[in-house]
RNA sequence: GCGCGGUUAGCUCAAUCGGCCAGAGCGCCUGCCUUACAAGCAGGAGGCUUCGGGUUCGAGUCCCGGACCGCGCACCA
């Protein structure tokens, strides 16, 4: 068979041709035709305009982890995929390109605008999506969405009027948090707050009857002043109590206002009196409502003051307006006091820009009924949450939620499906354009300029994606989805909302399950941001490349989507946030190099496959097996359990430890006709259970590290035509195969002791081995005292194992308590005694140094076992198979340690 | 201010229900190009589990309190 297997994996090569024969073969498709038991995801829909980053890969690699596996398992499984059309920040792309042309929105108005931002989608909006194919992700790509699909669209418009019919929408002027760059209206969590080194400025407001006295407030925001229409004080201050009432003059703008009463005034915050500006402040706005206080906005939509602010600081920006204010109070000496102040400040969640708190008109969700229904949901347990501990996180911002606001002021969107009539004002909301006014007939009809919050068509995606609103075979049959697997960032943005709309318009929750997982962060600690360059590219670490990350360039040969996929998969506790850096990644890149040369041996081994009949299974046949069924029970439960990297982990053991380590290694003389009485049937047995294993362990591991699994699946499926496995691999595509399931009757803990004793006393040999400078191989003959005749019994079955794979020059002589013979270096192994001939080579100074150490770390856990066992209540109240077990270690570790001893005294 | 994580080997992390000697990877030291793999093999060193109390026969693990690091929310005139 001329096939290349080279000693190095290079996964370039195969990882692309494997991702083809994929895609070619259409395994990934899903058809609720097929029936059986569903098992549904859909993607986190990353914005149209990103590139991957290592948040997506993890998110996604453990997506895919849970679809292939439960594919293989030949379950009906979906998993959607798709794009978000993210509003702002695509706006603001296109908008920068059009810059660089020397172009604004503006100039092309809305309808060429947004023809642009089509046209910019097209040419590369495909990006993100082509990155998820080469990291291996197996969505049913046929079946890719976007949510502005003209489908997604209808069902955006459909769920507004729904929603505005049954009073859950409604429009109106409140404070917003607006932002001056991106010129819209945005979302209480679409805000940032960060923390800032700012000033507390003390003001003096003059009274109108008496302009010598009056009030001192404290401001962190002067420029608001111009917009005050009033002063609050505590009713309860004692300070204020008389002054209530009483009109003071506001500087500058010399606008009559008044002091009230307000119980939210904190009497021991600054000086207990503030000023009130209720169209700039949210907590100001609510006092202005309670009070029937005027409204005046200071501020012009882009940030800069308007005619209110007056004629001097009309259309100054607001942070130059603020200088400027401060200066004119300095000089009319109002300016009573500067204090530092740590205060927090609103920023964009897209340009970074301080948002200002603004009066405008929107429309808005009301959120408390649908929250209800959400927090239920949990409560009843239909939606979970793992880890656990998120469901509380969750919970306390349904409960504290305000209503959303879903109007923002840009081109690329839904258009909010609301139609005004210039004639009569009636506002008409409909799933179809509107053309003529229902309540006066009129057709001089605008519809509403503004879009919808991209949050509101992702909040329907779960089932949008399957063709609601109308009644799919796709919605009947994967609908509710199975489980959401993200990052907790957006557990408010998206997870409660898809809950809200899930739970209203399907009256069903969207998902079961919803698996929060790690965020990534760098080396430090940090999560990893273009401004602080601390990202890596897993494009880069996946194909090979070199890149700048926290300051200095690295260059990686391409450690493959499979590399980088087990690094995070086996990096990644549930729960814990993971520190990644390009050199931790080295692990998943060796893991899959050690996979590939391990099946490169077995093929290497059935190039000839022995036609005698197979000899009975050996024990160490019988082991590997053992070791691989307890393998695949323990990656089915962590599976089922949410627990990646400990199944990550019980397959890196077994691949690496068992198999690698010893079983391939005690396979080798077995192999080899003749040398030490290896017969064909020993060969065609060790092919067999090679082969048998291999398949087993490239079922497991497929689901981490698909690419590889495939390849090598395809090659053992040529290699072992003749062997009993062809029989399990007549899958067209191991994508498509079932995994074998655990046979509890092959596992046997019997069997994994037995072997664990006599890894036991070949480390012994190699340790002797060490420290006598003798070279691996050197043939050594040993001899073994055993306590009884059981275990003598049961060594013999494996002396030859043991010459295998301790280099022997003939099989141990093992005996019941044998006289340690002379010229031998000794090791105690429990009550085993492992004599190794050294003729000449015996030093009677390293004997009792190995011994002497070994002595006392005997004698220190003697001691600790011994002290728990004097302890009386220890034996009364600790149950008794606990202390049996003690008093059985301590028998047996005196038992060792007198073995130790003798064989000191013997030195002497 | 409230809440949630975390603190274990030089580094990054494990440790199931409280019970054998607290493990692994990387790094370090020794020796090996051993016919799958130097991205490897073999052997080894390395721990007052953040601190202080408590519960318990027994605590890395449970309870109370403190320190430090990180995250979220609220307040922030």
């Amino acid at each position: 068979m001329a096939v290349e297997l080279p000693a190095q994996y290079d996964p370039k090569a195969i990882e692309e041709r494997v991702s083809r024969f994929w895609l070619e073969g259409g395994f990934f498709h899903a058809d609720p035709a097929r029936g059986g038991k569903p098992y549904t995801i859909v993607i986190p829909p990353p914005n149209v305009t990103g590139a991957l980053h290592m948040g997506h890969a993890l998110d996604n690699t453990l997506q895919d982890v849970l679809i292939r596996w439960h594919r293989m398992l030949g379950i009906n499984t979906l998993w959607m995929p798709g794009t978000d059309h993210a509003g702002i920040a695509t706006q603001n792309v296109v908008e920068r390109k059009l810059a660089e042309e020397g172009r604004s929105r503006d100039d092309l108005g809305r309808d060429k605008f947004v023809e642009e931002v089509w046209k910019w989608k097209e040419q590369y909006g495909s990006r993100i999506i082509n990155q998820l194919k080469r990291l291996g992700a197996s969505c049913d790509w046929e079946r890719e969405r976007f949510t502005m699909d003209e489908g997604l669209s209808r069902a955006v418009r459909l769920a507004f009027c729904t929603l505005y019919k049954r009073g859950l929408i409604y429009k109106g002027n409140y404070i917003i948090n607006w932002c001056p760059r991106c010129l819209t209206a945005l979302a209480d969590d679409e805000v940032d707050h960060e923390s800032h080194e700012g000033h507390l400025w003390h003001i003096f407001y003059p009274y109108e009857d008496d302009p010598s006295e009056g009030v001192v407030v404290a401001t962190t925001r002067p420029e608001t002043m111009l917009g005050d229409t009033a002063v609050a004080v505590n009713p309860k201050d004692e300070r204020y109590k008389d002054r209530i009432g009483r009109m003071l003059i506001l500087p500058i703008v010399e606008r009559r206002i008044p002091i009230i009463a307000d119980e939210f005034v904190d009497m021991e915050f600054g000086t207990g009196a503030v000023k009130v500006t209720p169209a700039h402040d949210p907590n100001d706005f609510a006092m202005g409502r309670r009070h029937k206080l005027a409204e005046i906005c200071v501020f012009n939509e882009n940030g800069t003051m308007n005619e209110n602010a007056g004629g001097a600081y009309n259309g100054m920006d607001r942070f130059e307006c603020r200088e400027a204010l401060i200066e004119e109070l300095k000089e009319k000496k109002l300016l009573r006091k500067v204090d530092p102040h740590q205060h927090s400040v609103g920023h964009c969640y897209r340009c970074h820009s301080v948002v200002e708190p603004y009066i405008s008109e929107q429309w808005f969700v009301k959120m408390r009924p649908l929250a209800d229904a959400a927090i239920k949901a949990t409560e009843d347990g239909r939606v979970k949450f793992h880890p656990e501990r998120w469901t509380k996180f969750y919970l306390s911002w349904l409960e504290n939620v305000r209503d959303w606001c879903i109007s923002r002021q840009i081109w690329w969107g839904h258009r909010i499906p609301a139609w005004e009539c210039q004639d009569c004002a009636h506002i008409e909301v409909a799933t179809e354009d509107v053309t003529a006014c229902p309540k006066c007939g009129s057709t001089m009809l605008v519809q509403d300029e503004d879009v919808l919050d991209t949050w509101f068509s992702s909040s329907l995606w779960p089932f949008s994606t399957m063709g609601w609103p109308d009644r799919t075979p796709e919605l009947d049959f994967y609908y509710p989805t199975s489980v959401l697997v993200t990052d907790r960032g957006i557990i408010f943005f998206w997870v409660a909302r898809m809950v809200m709309m899930g739970l209203e318009l399907m009256e069903k929750e969207p998902f079961h399950d919803v698996y929060i997982h790690a965020t990534i962060l760098d080396e430090l600690g940090r999560k990893m941001s273009k401004s602080l360059g601390n990202g890596i590219d897993p494009l880069v670490m996946i194909e090979g490349g070199e890149q700048m990350y926290m300051g200095r360039k690295f260059e990686c040969d391409g450690y493959g989507a499979d590399g980088l996929r087990f690094s995070l998969v086996i990096l990644t506790k549930e729960g814990q946030d993971v520190r990644v850096s390009p050199s931790k990644l080295e692990l998943g890149r060796n893991f899959v190099n050690k996979l590939w040369n391990a099946s490169r041996f077995v093929f290497m081994n059935l190039e000839e496959i022995s036609q005698a009949e197979p000899s009975a299974p050996s024990f160490e046949d019988a082991w590997i097996l053992s070791r691989a069924h307890s393998t695949i029970r323990a990656v089915t439960n962590n599976i089922a359990e949410y627990l990646f990297n400990d199944a990550a982990t019980a397959l890196y053991d077994f691949v690496w430890r068992d198999f690698c380590d010893w079983y391939l290694e005690l396979s080798k003389p077995r192999m080899n006709a003749g040398e030490g009485g290896a017969t064909p049937a020993d060969r065609r047995r060790v092919q067999e259970t090679l082969s048998e294993t291999l398949n087993i362990l490239v079922h497991l591991l497929h689901p981490v590290t698909p690419f590889v699994t495939e390849h090598i699946w395809g090659l053992l499926k040529e290699f072992a035509a003749e062997l009993p496995v062809a029989g399990k691999m007549t899958a067209p595509a191991l994508v498509r195969s079932s995994c074998p399931a655990a046979d509890e009757s092959l596992i046997d803990a019997g069997i994994e002791r037995d072997m664990a004793s006599i890894q036991d006393i070949v480390r012994a040999v190699r340790s002797v081995r060490r420290e006598k400078n003798l070279r691996d191989r050197e043939p050594l003959r040993i001899a073994i005292s055993v306590a009884n005749p059981e275990d003598k019994a049961r060594l013999d079955a494996k002396s030859a194992v043991i010459r295998n794979i301790a280099f022997l020059s003939e099989a141990a002589e093992i005996a019941v308590n044998m006289p340690k013979p002379t010229r031998c270096a000794v090791c105690v192994v429990g009550d085993i005694q492992v004599f190794v001939h050294l003729e000449g080579l015996v030093d009677a100074e390293a004997e009792r140094a190995r011994l002497d150490k070994q002595r006392e770390s005997l004698e220190g856990r003697i001691g600790k076992a011994k002290a728990k066992l004097s302890n009386e209540n220890f034996v009364s109240k600790a149950p008794e198979d606990v202390v049996a077990k003690e008093r059985e270690r301590v028998a047996e570790l005196e038992a060792e340690l007198q073995k130790v001893m003798q064989n000191l005294r013997d030195l002497d």
